[in-house]
DNA sequence: AAATTTATTGAATTTAAATTCAATAAACTA
DNA sequence: TAGTTTATTGAATTTAAATTCAATAAATTT
């Protein structure tokens, strides 16, 4: 293996560390030296693979937003057309919680990102996490559901940010208490139902 | 006005600011300096009012865990037996969100209860702020409404949080964007609904 | 194998923000 | 009104945490 190599899955290492601590007990809360305590490496030279612990965070949120985009772009819109909405959505709400097990790296990004978004973080992280690419898709997605007479009634963009705002409320309690089951996916689809 | 309560209104002055930009900008991005600003008065002079950043952070949070606690025990049991559960549930929200406007403040409390709850602040907060109350309090009305064939099947408590988590971030999403009107209550309820 | 580049450490420094403090003004008490 | 207590200020100090740095070890290149 390069060196090269070697320093990106550092690099990687010391990213997925962090992401755990700042979901677990806060960004703010995690200092440097924790970090580097549970890599583990000295705190220097944490400096050596990123120059600061902002510039850490934003590669973190760099990587959510990618995700979150890659996402919603993922799903071809022929597939997309032919399931009905209220299934693809609760069948999406499925593999994430899923994920909650499985790879809490995905689980730990998406509370990392609702926690950005919501201030609490500095600034400059603020614009890289805007995720308004996934509450233009589910508002998309919402308006035929509603065309379809699945959905209630309402605007669809209030809808979509309502439905994200709970599921983000559900994964940061989620993640706050480990041994907290995944609740049925049905449950927050129901909110958009008729 | 005796100086006792000149210094107590001054107090609460302070606290309310406090609570608005811990809300707004969280509480590490608030520096004493900007809450003093706000105030206004000198950096200093907060010093003579409060012990440190940390006792006002946690003279709010009891007032929250107050104000929570309140909120479950205010409801006299024999009204409630009358009421249908969700019907409870639903006015419960409408009133939370019509505070969203006029009374900020409440609106403000809750949504720092809840980022207190999910850490990223000191620990000593949390232990003030744990919201069992009012899951237990939910829990059980949702019981009953499952008794009653108007709630869907499922750990009570379960439910109770998800709809809790759901509000919180609703809330949280509505007080990142005071622009944002309030979702209809029934939304969150239909949640719980069969 | 010598020279060069990269990794690593832990202590020293810097920095931003909380906290203290000495000095002054205002309010109250006797 | 003289004296005492409380409010107020802004600059000085402390503190905790991020960041730099000089020194050393390991790896890579020539």
């Amino acid at each position: 293996m390069t060196r090269k190599e070697q320093k990106e899955e550092r690099r990687q290492a010391i990213l997925m560390t962090a992401l755990s601590l700042f979901v677990e007990k806060g960004y703010y809360d995690t200092k440097i030296t924790d970090i580097a305590a549970a890599v583990p490496m000295s705190t220097g030279l944490m400096f050596h693979y990123f120059e600061s612990k902002e510039e850490l965070l934003l590669e973190l949120v760099k990587m959510g937003a990618e995700g979150t985009r890659s996402l919603s772009a993922g799903v071809p819109a022929k597939q997309l057309e032919k399931i009905p909405a209220d299934v693809f959505l609760t069948g999406f709400l499925t593999k994430v919680f899923a994920y909650a097990k499985e790879e809490p790296w995905v689980f730990n990004m998406f509370v990392l990102m609702g926690q950005v978004r919501r201030s609490g973080m500095p600034e400059e992280a603020h614009k890289t996490a805007l995720a308004v690419d996934s509450i233009e898709f589910t508002s998309a997605l919402i308006s035929r559901g509603q065309k379809d007479g699945i959905f209630r009634e309402g605007d669809a963009t209030l809808l979509a940010r309502c439905f994200w705002a709970s599921v983000q409320g559900i994964m940061e309690e989620m993640a706050m208490d480990k041994s907290m089951p995944a609740p049925d996916p049905s449950w927050i689809v129901a909110m958009l139902k008729v």
